[in-house]
DNA sequence: TTGAAAGCGTTACCAA
DNA sequence: TTGGTAACGCTTTCAA
């Protein structure tokens, strides 16, 4: 069913039936409710590739992600998150292109997205140090939003997990509770989450006046065996740790499992925290302290980051706007001060 | 630029730009050539929205993803599948839209997507036994893919890994290597591939004349805290399982986790074979066997179904096409029989 | 409150 | 081998 048929079905012309379709106000009460009944009854919908063309929207946002770890093409976390923006865009009418992106592509694949028009903007995951998309995109003109910050620049909407206080509040608290030596185990510090969970995790350090010590520090993809080869060696050193910080569950899983095979017990002779999307992956809170991202932070922002976007693309003059999560600290119980 | 305008610095017709651009045989190789480069040149790109009103096709295939998951809304595989299906409709010229679909929302989004010829094709994920989309989308007459099987169902295009035999293979394994009480730690079985591996795990059974044991099946969400509980359980029964058959790798961490808090060796004690997309996640090959779908696998399935259903939408009138992945049992080192 | 007609930027048919 | 022109199915301007 076209427009052309149906408003001949009517009598009314195209103009009319699309304007009553549309909600514009000059249409009577009464056509437009003859006009929707109609449109129901004949499952009428408008072609959505004839709409773009005649209002020059793409009605589409572009999620490119780029390829960084070894293991997952898509981390989960970026996959709640786009799932997230992906409902949020259903509300207004606008479909999500994903595209994956190997490294050497990505400027082509923006600057193609834009000059065909099959987007109206973009969201850029995995921002890293001085990321040359920011200017790319500002230069190309095609409106974005960032997933994550980039420290040093500015003048860019972004929607972030406060990373770095996060990480500062989590080294805080270990230390008040009497830690001095503090693992942490990172993701790789080229994407700026990373750098900014160890930028705050020396500031907690700093502000106690405590040195850094780089063999507690370590910073790979966010894997299992990557926690408990970490871990272990780190507890195989003359002065262990007695804290872990840890930027994913599955780390985590790994440093539990290297803990737990030395015979010590989280949450007496080890603390760990976690931050995270899904605190119930990790269950036993209860036991050890966990400082969490929560799944529901990061949907809410995928739908931030989409909502902004689209208003964005709507409002191009408005100045860049960004938002940071707020994340949350949870005490699964009290934990002392560790001391084995 | 447009069209129009890159025509008119030629001074060639659009119709023969165009022509020359898209790679028509009726265009001299010299003015292929002064066209091409003048495209190149002035960075001219075709308005995608134009493209797909006038050729009637949307260059654009949808994945509707279930909201099925307590906890993920994109699991893992499904995003590297995804990912792999995304990087070969670029190399066609298609885009991939992500739709995340609440079950209620699911038939209207399917219509929806149809009627306003957004895209030219979709893939379907999770399907469940007796799935209704099946019977829908033909109605529709919308050209799709499942990513998956519907066992019963017939005559329709499919790209699965084989899962059932799989876990046949798996359980033979342990029970030739002399394992008489076999656990299934399986996931929700209304989705398929869970059924098709109860289903495989069931048949080797039969074929051993071995009774089954409801208490040791279970079914679940595949997260950390579900393998180890449940594993945890069985292990207390007073004639527990020997072997564990795990449907996903961070179940079988908490398996490890409940196995190791006993202080049973895996390998020795207790063997683990695990149908899951990453190996390398699970460190400890070479002390217990593990059948698994490699993440590559996972990926080659996501290629396969996306030209399977570009080839469709080419060739309409095709029968229906089906691929089952094949799996690769992976034994980490010689195991034998449990005998604790 | 309604309608006629001109776009939107391509592709594709029919002539030349 | 090239070009004129009619689609494609909507939205939107202008007129009634």
């Amino acid at each position: 069913m076209k427009l052309k048929q149906l408003s001949e079905n009517l009598g009314l012309s195209q103009t009319t039936v699309s304007r009553a379709l549309n909600g514009y106000p000059e249409v009577s009460e009464s056509t437009r409710r003859r006009v929707q009944r109609a449109a129901a009854a004949g499952n009428y919908r408008p072609d959505l590739r004839a709409t773009r063309l005649a209002t020059g929207k793409a009605y589409a946002i572009g999620h490119v992600v780029p390829m960084v770890n070894k293991n997952d093409v898509i981390n989960p976390i970026f996959a709640e998150f786009i799932a997230a923006a992906s409902l949020t865009y259903a509300n207004y009418g606008y479909e999500l292109m994903l595209r994956i992106a190997r490294t050497e592509d990505e400027e082509s694949i923006y600057r193609k997205l834009a000059s065909s028009r099959s987007v109206d903007g973009v969201v850029v995951h995995s921002p890293l140090l001085n990321d040359p998309r920011l200017p790319l995109l500002k230069s190309i003109g095609l409106p974005f939003v960032i997933h994550g910050r980039v420290p040093g620049a500015e003048d860019y909407s972004w929607v972030c997990m406060d990373n770095q206080n996060a990480f500062k509040q989590a080294t805080k608290l270990l230390i008040d509770l009497g830690h001095r030596r503090i693992a942490l185990l990172n993701g790789q510090e080229a994407m700026t989450f990373a750098w900014l969970r160890r930028a705050g995790y020396e500031e907690a350090h700093g502000d106690n006046r405590l040195d850094l010590d780089e063999s507690l520090i370590t910073s790979d993809d966010l894997t299992e065996p990557y926690g408990y080869q970490a871990a272990k060696e780190m507890l195989a050193l003359s002065d262990p740790p007695t804290a872990f910080l840890v930027s994913s569950y599955v780390v985590a899983l790994g440093v539990r499992r290297a803990v737990e095979r030395l015979g010590l017990t989280i949450g007496k002779d080890v603390s760990i925290i976690i931050h995270d999307d899904e605190l119930s992956y990790f269950d036993n809170s209860g036991v050890t302290p966990q400082f969490t991202a929560t799944r529901s932070s990061v949907r809410n922002a995928g739908v931030k980051a989409a909502t902004m976007l689209i208003e964005k693309i709507r409002n191009p003059d408005n100045p860049p706007e960004s938002h940071m999560m707020e994340t949350q600290l949870v005490i699964g119980s009290s934990t002392g001060p560790c001391c084995r």
